[in-house]
DNA sequence: GCTCCGATTATCT
DNA sequence: GATAATCGGAGCG
């Protein structure tokens, strides 16, 4: 069997198990390869914390579309994250990508992550991993099994562990957090933030 | 149109 | 810990 027909098969499964699995699983884009050390679950309609809980929009139409693709959005002004869209088809499922270890393709990583310190800070949090992997808006419904721009299934990993994920207004407390232990790229958790309050 | 604010990051105290 | 940077999506009217 075709590599693009296991990935097609892992990723067709429900968001809560294709989510872990994707951990140690491999992101390249050309030059630069990133092994995926946290991802977060995002079950679409169902979620009140996915963009995709109003239903379907020109920005999150890719996330409605098919699995294996790639979901890229913008967001304050100046960062792009990305997403695997997954199973079942058409619920608008997708798995973050949120922090991972450049593998590949290291210097033109930190030629384009000018500031970050330390390699463990290339693609630590889901905006500098995108930058690490030259991924923007022309990734975008991106269908991953095509090349430059692939991703790998791993070997199984041996432990996983969960919590609440980060950053969210909405459901802040469902635990759809992946990640592998004892990784120093997982980020740090925060819970959400707001502005223009004053406490 | 107009307003609010975000699945963030870098930098300062 | 706090906050600026920076812009487009989404809700409202």
């Amino acid at each position: 069997m075709p590599r693009s027909a296991d990935l097609r098969a892992l990723l067709a499964g429900p968001v809560l198990e294709v989510a872990p699995r994707l951990l140690g699983s491999t992101l390249r884009h050309g030059p630069v390869a990133c092994r995926i050390t946290e991802v977060e679950a995002y079950d679409g309609a169902n979620d009140p914390g996915s963009h995709a809980a109003r239903g379907r929009t020109p920005r999150n139409a890719v996330m409605f579309g098919e699995p294996g693709h790639l979901y890229v959005y913008f967001t304050y002004g100046m960062h792009f994250c990305c997403n695997v869209v997954c199973g079942p088809e058409r619920t608008a499922s997708a798995v973050l990508l949120r922090a991972g270890a450049i593998v590949a393709g290291r210097e033109v990583a930190r030629e384009r992550r000018a500031t970050a310190r330390t390699d463990r800070d290339l693609a630590r949090g889901p905006a500098r991993l995108c930058q690490a992997l030259s991924i923007g808006r022309d990734q975008n419904g991106h269908d991953l099994t095509r090349e430059p721009l692939v991703l790998e299934p791993g070997p199984p990993v041996r432990e996983v562990l969960t919590g609440p994920r980060v950053g969210l207004r909405e459901a802040p407390d469902r635990p759809w957090r992946f990640w592998l232990p004892g990784e120093p790229s997982v980020s740090a958790y925060r819970p959400a933030t707001r502005r223009g309050v004053r406490p």
